[in-house]
DNA sequence: GTCACTGGATAC
DNA sequence: TGTATCCAG
């Protein structure tokens, strides 16, 4: 459902870019003899010539038309060129495009913040750049103004006069123009290099958008087509919306655009003027009403998140009509080829872009033939990702048996072999998602989650480069006895550590209730799962299936007795007084992202203290909690991955922050200074920055 | 029940 | 937080 958002600032600069049939353009240019040829991209399907998923616009001119099957198309446009999706793995493979997209987007993210909306389109906030020529380089100053901002279209404009070329330009040079329009001008400018760029270095044409918002740019990105752009001044707004298709507008393609029509009798985005706010939320609910409220006045305040890559991956395919699987092993036969895909592509990001994902979740679609009026969704499942492709199919599968046993309802009852009670399975896919940056400086790290598996054995790690690749800045260095252990903080918040058999985890006492609502949990190995190891070090991450003292994901790190000398030696020089530093980040951080679990939406912030967060330590730096086992400077924890922390800023020691490197110590003492006023909020210290996974880029 | 596949967003 | 649902192209 849409979310209401106000207009924060009704004179940014936003563009919406779209490729022009994207697929079509990607396999022109792979083979230039199709350029200026009706040609359509299909998905492999021997059913009917396959699915047009993509078509040229010399295609469209036959009438053919996306959705089509390529026998149809054949029929309507019999010289059209159908060009088949590669495929791998049996299912189709979209990665050509997708690298395709990424070369667009890194040119389109020059010149201000770019949210990649979908493999083919992008949004850019281009406030600033905007502002920025108004005030140094304004269009009314240029001398010349390019042909590809010419041609652009200026809605309102074109039914003015007779020569729309000169209303353009004219329109684009006015010193009498608002500065609202002035900014578009600034902006379709812009857009209209970019384009050029792109096209010079891709050879892909796109259109655009260029508006005060979202909604609009996407609306206009459209209206003209292929390479070509569209602005949407202000003074166009309601002309444009008066009679516009409802369904046209974002979001209102679907079951609620629907509803306004048959519902409300509403046909154009016009004809929701003449509903009240509060008419509008009766019928819709109050965040969905406001939006539509919104929308009917072109006001929309969404904002252009910074996104250069997505947050999730997946890999699916359907089994539609008498190719539906039948029988557990078609089903891990085929989750094994998707888990294949994701997996490649969880080391590709990984390699690529330096982000782990940690969650894996399977969805199917399922349905039953014979007992099968009761309709039942198949439910998704999802679990910690383990990395490794025999680790994901294993844990893929596991996740499907869960689902599927929920979905028959044989809670207990195991699936085996080759029995079907009647069951189909006409859809499965696989995705990795809450992907996190890690960050630079941790190239062990990757080593170590980059051909982990069979192959890892010939990837010599001794853990002293571990150590050695531990970020210098990083005041949590100093915090670790054992050094090098910190990268792993930002890629889990949670590190204990094991020798032999014997493993201590530093681990909090969490409370859950709902453990036993947790299906998942039950199928997977008893301990902790281990994502790498290697001859000198293991890295182990997981939960525990028993949950009486602790639970949750925690990331261990073992090293071998081997490297015992080298571990005394950093031991002595980082134990130079560091003690206090290292027992006021443990007990800080742990103690406050304790509590930060706990209450994620209650207010913690307000609450905690120094002392408060003390009381609830773990009691890892006194013999008593079983440490004898454990070679104390081997181990550590600090839990860093919430960048949400807080403490009361009397309590903290200056000695303390006397002892932290210098750059952070002003970064605190300033943040201090700004807290010290009356009315203390008391929220996120400065220094979290620094243990936070890096923004990147 | 058949548009395939992928990915974002929202709500509970 | 995990899961369901919707939406887009």
């Amino acid at each position: 459902m849409p979310v209401a958002r106000p207009e924060l600032s009704d004179s940014r600069v936003i563009a919406h870019v779209d490729m022009d049939c994207f697929y079509v353009q990607v396999e022109q240019r792979k083979q230039q003899s199709l350029r200026g040829q009706p040609t359509a991209v299909v998905q492999y399907n021997s059913w009917q010539g396959g699915g047009l998923i993509a078509v040229s616009y010399e295609a469209r001119k036959f009438g053919v038309k996306r959705s089509m099957r390529g026998d149809e198309a054949k029929q309507v446009c019999p010289e059209i060129h159908l060009v088949q999706v590669p495929v791998a793995r049996g299912k189709a493979d979209l990665n050509t495009y997708r690298n395709a997209g990424s070369e667009v987007v890194s040119i389109l993210s020059r010149r201000g913040r770019c949210e990649r909306a979908s493999i083919d389109e992008v949004y850019l906030d281009l406030t600033i750049a905007a502002e920025a020529m108004l005030a140094d380089n304004p269009p009314e100053c240029l001398e010349t103004i390019s042909e590809e901002v010419v041609k652009s279209h200026v809605l309102g404009l074109e039914e003015v006069g007779s020569d729309a070329r000169e209303n353009v330009r004219h329109w684009f040079t006015r010193s009498d123009a608002s500065r609202c329009d002035k900014l578009l001008a600034c902006g379709a400018f812009i857009v209209a290099e970019l384009r050029l760029q792109v096209l010079e270095e891709t050879e892909f044409t796109c259109s655009a958008g260029i508006a005060h918002n979202k909604m609009l740019a996407k609306l206009a990105s459209g209206m003209n087509k292929p390479a070509q752009q569209t602005v949407v001044p202000f003074s166009s707004i309601s002309k444009l919306l008066r009679t516009l298709p409802i369904k046209k507008m974002k979001q209102l393609g679907g079951k609620l655009g629907t509803s306004l029509q048959i519902d409300l009798g509403v046909n154009t985005v016009g004809d929701l003027l003449q509903f009240s706010e509060e008419k509008l939320q009766e019928y819709y609910g109050v965040n969905t009403g406001s939006w539509l409220w919104n929308t009917a006045r072109g006001i929309n305040g969404e904002e252009v998140k910074e996104r250069l890559l997505p947050n999730s991956h997946g890999s699916g395919k359907t089994f539609p009509g008498p190719r539906a699987l039948k029988t557990v092993a078609s089903v891990e036969k085929w989750l094994n080829e998707l888990c294949e895909e994701l997996s490649e592509r969880l080391q590709s990001d990984l390699e690529q872009n330096k982000r782990i994902a940690h969650t894996l979740t399977l969805h199917a679609h399922a349905y039953k033939s014979n007992d099968g009026d009761s309709f039942r969704k198949f439910p998704s499942k999802s679990c910690p990702l383990r990395y490794g492709t025999s680790k994901i199919k294993e844990d893929a599968l596991s996740l499907f048996q869960a689902g599927l046993r929920e979905y028959l309802g044989l809670f207990n009852v195991k699936i085996s072999g080759n029995q079907n009670n009647g069951w189909s399975i006409t859809g499965l896919s696989v995705s990795a998602s809450k992907i996190v940056a890690i960050p630079s400086g941790t190239r062990s790290i990757m080593n170590y989650f980059h051909n982990q598996e069979e192959s890892f054995p010939q990837v010599k790690l001794p853990s002293e480069q571990l150590i050695q690749d531990a970020p210098l800045l990083s005041p949590s260095e100093d915090s670790l006895e054992s050094g090098g252990h910190l990268t792993l903080q930002s890629i889990e918040p949670w590190i204990a550590c094991r020798e032999g058999n014997e493993e201590t985890k530093y681990s909090m006492p969490l409370d859950r209730q709902e453990e036993d609502k947790d299906m998942c949990k039950e199928k997977l190995p008893e301990k902790v799962t281990s994502i790498c190891s290697s001859p000198d070090a293991e890295v182990y991450r997981g939960w525990e299936k028993d949950q009486t003292e602790s639970s949750g994901d925690y990331l261990t790190v073992k090293i071998r007795d081997s490297l015992e000398s080298e571990r005394g030696k950093r031991k002595s020089n980082k134990e130079k007084g560091m003690s206090t530093i290292s027992r006021y980040f443990r007990s800080q951080l742990s103690g406050s992202l304790l509590k930060a679990e706990h209450a994620s939406t209650s207010k913690l912030s307000e609450s905690s203290s120094l002392s408060a967060c003390q009381s609830e330590l773990p009691q890892e730096n006194s013999p008593a909690r079983g440490e004898s086992s454990v070679d104390a400077n081997l181990c550590s924890q600090i839990k860093l991955k919430r960048p949400a922390w807080s403490c009361d800023i009397d309590e903290i020691d200056q000695d303390v922050l006397n002892e932290l490197p210098k750059q952070i110590q002003e970064e605190i003492q300033a943040w201090l200074r700004s807290q010290k006023r009356p009315n203390t909020v008391k929220r996120d210290l400065g220094i979290t920055r620094y243990f936070s996974p890096a923004k990147d880029k």
